[in-house]
RNA sequence: GCCCCGGUAGUGUAGUGGCCUAUCAUACAGGCCUGUCGAGCCUGUGACUCGGGUUCAAAUCCCGGCCGGGGCGCCA
């Protein structure tokens, strides 16, 4: 790797010499000013923009050439009266990475009312024309052209907005459950046994053995709970190898778990409502102008979220005319009923056993239920938790319920046999979540490159 | 996994058997224009997903492949 890199630069240094001396002076001595800072800066600062050339407009005495960097973009004007190379600018192509230095001016005809007079301009970098996509074109390019090009995609300011905000939305989280004293843990992607059964995992070559990638955390975050950690939370990839075709399922997506000791889905659901409420609160705190980019006016979600029963459901579902039989799931139809009379988030609990994974506890009083939730927007499911069995009698007796072999799972019951306290916890979908919070149409607009049924590239 | 729909220049589209030498916009190339800002005007380059079939004639109809979109199921 670092060999292919060195050739690459020494190939690239042999034919444009000349121009890498240049660049590594100018970026080493200079300092550079961000488009988003000029404003506050004096009138008539001398200053130096790096970024891409999103637009070049030329007049017979005058060129306009509009520059992007990641805080924003400012004109710069080419006049002939003060820039001896006009020809210069001919060849410049749109994305080029240029550097840009001139005098600042406030008070500039141009519509954003500054702009910056350009005594010199050095192509650092030369992009290829045309563009296989277009990054201020006024058609929209289809969401396949846009995923093949991502990284052009993503030039758009909106789009980048989106993942400026899903960073400071998990920032958010994060900073809350660090205040509950959860600690952040790391477990094993690669694994040996399915967590809820072996039909949709991917099944990866691991030497001379069969293992598979991770569809959930839950049963390592189990077991740091007989470890005496007691609160713990994750965020990483979980892997699925359903073949669902919409616009809500990734096969790679990012989970965010949580497990806690000496604990119940009550505590559980309330830890829940309130990260969702911090890590939404953080975006409205730090990402005001990725909102406004992005027209959205967001608001604080009121906690706690109301709490209704799957039979509750069921019933509203009915009245509309829709009847689920007792221990099927509520179909979209029934959750778009729910959805309308409790909009925003919102919980479903007390799901029946049939519906819920082994190790998710049935309620003492009446176990055809559980003691578990998911947590709803409307009709979209973001978080599925639940208290879970710690008894390993039980575990080994739910493992047969679901017909699956406690052999297997050896290594995930013996945790259970040498002082396992009550515990409870949930996952959520980090893209669901941010999807819903943008009004997102499609879960791939929320990743970066998404996988799905089809897309492994790029 | 089931059902429905689509594939035309770099990008996005119009075109449902002959009027297609394929529409329009944008991008791209060249030219004009002293301040543009969705700049404007002129000129130019550029495309029917692949294979087979039907027909005097196929972008258009039929079959299959490949690629994609949507809905449901399942889930986060």
């Amino acid at each position: 790797m670092e060999n292919s890199l060195l050739y690459f630069f020494r190939g690239n240094f042999r034919r444009n010499r000349k121009l890498i001396f240049n660049i590594c002076s100018q970026l080493t001595i200079m300092e550079r000013n961000f488009t988003g800072d000029l404003r506050n800066l004096p009138d008539g600062t001398n200053v130096i923009i790096m970024g891409w050339a999103q637009e070049i407009r030329s007049l017979k005495n005058l060129v306009f050439v509009v520059i992007r960097d990641s805080t924003g973009q400012v004109q710069a004007t080419f006049k002939r009266e003060n820039f001896s190379n006009m020809d210069q600018l001919s060849t410049l192509s749109r994305e080029s990475v240029i550097r840009v230095e001139g005098k600042l001016n406030l008070q500039s005809k141009s519509k954003a009312g500054f702009e910056v007079e350009a005594s010199s301009i050095n192509v650092i970098n030369v992009s290829e024309s045309p563009l296989p996509l277009g990054i201020i074109d006024p058609v929209e390019a289809d969401f396949e052209t846009r995923l093949n090009n991502r990284f052009l995609d993503l030039r758009k300011p909106v789009k980048g907005s989106i993942f400026r905000i899903k960073s400071s939305m998990l920032w958010g989280i994060r900073e809350y459950l660090h205040q509950q004293n959860f600690i952040e843990v790391q477990t094993p992607k690669i694994v040996a046994a399915a967590t809820e059964g072996g039909a949709d995992l991917f099944p990866v070559e691991y030497f001379e053995k069969e293992a598979y990638l991770n569809q959930s955390p839950q049963l390592y975050k189990e077991i740091l709970i007989a470890s005496g950690i007691d609160r713990v939370f994750e965020v990483g990839p979980a892997f699925r190898a359903e073949e669902h075709n919409t616009v809500r399922h990734l096969n790679e997506f990012t989970s965010v778990d949580i497990e806690m000791g000496f604990s119940d889905h009550h505590s559980a659901m309330s830890m829940l409502e309130n990260a969702v409420k911090k890590g939404i609160e953080n975006v409205l705190k730090t990402n005001s102008s990725d909102l406004q980019a992005l027209g959205l006016k967001i608001e604080s979600p009121k906690v706690p979220f109301p709490r209704i029963s799957y039979e509750e459901c069921r019933k509203i579902a009915s009245s509309n005319g829709v009847e689920i039989p007792f221990g099927e799931d509520l179909s979209v139809e029934a959750l778009k009923f729910v959805g309308e009379k409790f909009h925003d988030f919102y919980f479903i609990v007390d799901w029946p056993s049939s519906l819920r994974p082994f190790y998710t506890m049935p309620k003492e009083e009446d176990d055809r239920y559980t003691n578990s939730y998911d947590l709803q927007y409307r009709e979209k499911e973001i978080t599925s938790g639940a208290q879970r069995v710690h008894n390993p009698d039980l575990l080994t007796k739910r493992f047969m319920e679901k017909g699956l072999k406690p052999e297997n799972f050896e290594f995930y019951i013996k945790a259970f046999r040498y002082g396992m306290p009550p515990h409870a916890g949930w996952g959520l979908g980090l893209e669901r979540l941010l999807m819903i919070l943008l009004d997102l149409q499609n879960i791939r607009e929320a990743t970066l490159f998404p996988r799905d049924r089809t897309r492994i590239v790029p």
